[in-house]
DNA sequence: CTCAATTTTTAGGCATGCCTAAAATTCAAT
DNA sequence: ATTGAATTTTAGGCATGCCTAAAAATTGAG
């Protein structure tokens, strides 16, 4: 399978897309942990399949049928993030390490079959959204638990799921999606929050807070 | 992974060593799909690696490292096979296609997990035996049910997994593994055997019958 | 034992996807 | 508008794993 490679730069350049625009070389390089010149080189076969527009030093954009596959990919790393926790219990901070891999192996089959036995799921272990077959996908509006005031009740949406260590730290406080929590203190000057989720205090670090989505109630 | 090649390479050359001794490179290139000239090069690759020993024109025969990697890909294959059959309700005709890219990205972890929620089994859908965390088999002696005489009843203990039409066909008559049977009649000059399932006749095929690995009772 | 058929290896190539170093282009500060 | 810094591309290479055609070794029939 060297649709691999093509998998995961389409599914990088999604998630760049979709979160700051235009991709550029030196971004997509970054998160692929692979080196400028050879991401220009891949872009470049990239649009002769007709996945990406690309215009030499403006960077690249998914075509319709470059968004498809991206969308498919997210999709099967999804279903099995949730499978594997759901179904072989494995902790939230290994599922998607895991899930990087098998993405790229599952047979449309196999994701109808997880798909129906976790009954059509909307979001993965960490909240995100699944797509569903045909690609379309619910974002619910959200906000970042570091932006918000003290007083405030909120609900957990949703939380950055590529750092291990910080996945082990929250769920030590019971911090996962659908969790409710209150902000009892925010100190200045970007410091940390107090936080209260049921029934006990914690002092959350500002880059944690930075790393976690949430809705007010 | 390109892992995955040297992976279905030793795989394939435990299969003809454990069946037919020396391993030869047209054998090798025939099993794999590649011609005999790719596989005599990357037969040099895999002795340099200390996973096979390999002399020009006499072919090849796994090291104990080789070995040991070959049985962990089996364990994978099987351990997946049941998996997919037992937790995914796949039929057993469609299981092997799946575990035959599973195998190479399922994480020691994952196999720890599928081994434990199926309670440590020792066969797999078609019957084969599973290797366990060292390698170790149990190989059960077995009959081809082809070489039995009529009168007998017999016990099925493994089938051939590879073709997915003969595995649909003895699926239709019940013919699984553990399955009980009658051999009514046995044609001669190599003719079909009747056999009773379940309290139902069938006809069976001598290149069918020579596909089913049976125990007597 | 010989030699023709078969098997296996060698030689030379190709595609994929990565790299570093150097050149080209763009950006941004004056 | 200039120019130096940053970004991006080009050029040239390398490893992996496959191929075909040709050469070498083995085998086995007579
Ligand atoms: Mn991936
Ligand atoms: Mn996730
Ligand atoms: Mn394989
Ligand atoms: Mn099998």
């Amino acid at each position: 399978m060297q649709n691999q490679v093509i998998e995961d730069y389409l599914k990088a350049i999604y998630k760049i897309q979709t979160t700051s625009g235009k991709v550029a070389t030196t971004a997509l390089a970054r998160r692929l942990k692979i080196s400028p010149a050879s991401v220009t080189q891949m872009v470049k076969k990239l649009s002769d399949m007709n996945l990406v527009t690309y215009t030499r030093y403006q960077g690249v954009e998914l075509t319709e049928s470059g968004m498809k596959i991206a969308l498919e990919v997210l999709r099967h790393h999804r279903l099995i993030e949730l499978f594997l926790a759901e179904a072989l219990g494995v902790p939230w901070d290994k599922v998607h390490e895991e899930a990087e891999k098998w993405e790229h192996v599952l047979s449309e089959d196999m994701e109808d079959r997880i798909d129906a036995l976790l009954g059509h799921p909307t979001r993965d272990p960490h909240g995100a959204p699944i797509p569903n077959r045909n690609g379309e996908m619910v974002e619910t509006s959200r906000l970042l638990l570091a932006d918000q005031k003290a007083g405030q009740t909120v609900e957990i949406v949703q939380v950055h799921d590529h750092d291990s260590e910080l996945l082990r730290y929250l769920g030590g406080m019971g911090l996962y999606p659908n969790v409710e929590l209150q902000i009892l203190e925010v100190a200045p000057f970007e410091g940390p929050l107090t936080i209260k989720v049921a029934d006990k205090e914690y002092t959350l670090g500002r880059k944690a807070a930075e790393q976690i989505f949430v809705r007010l109630l």
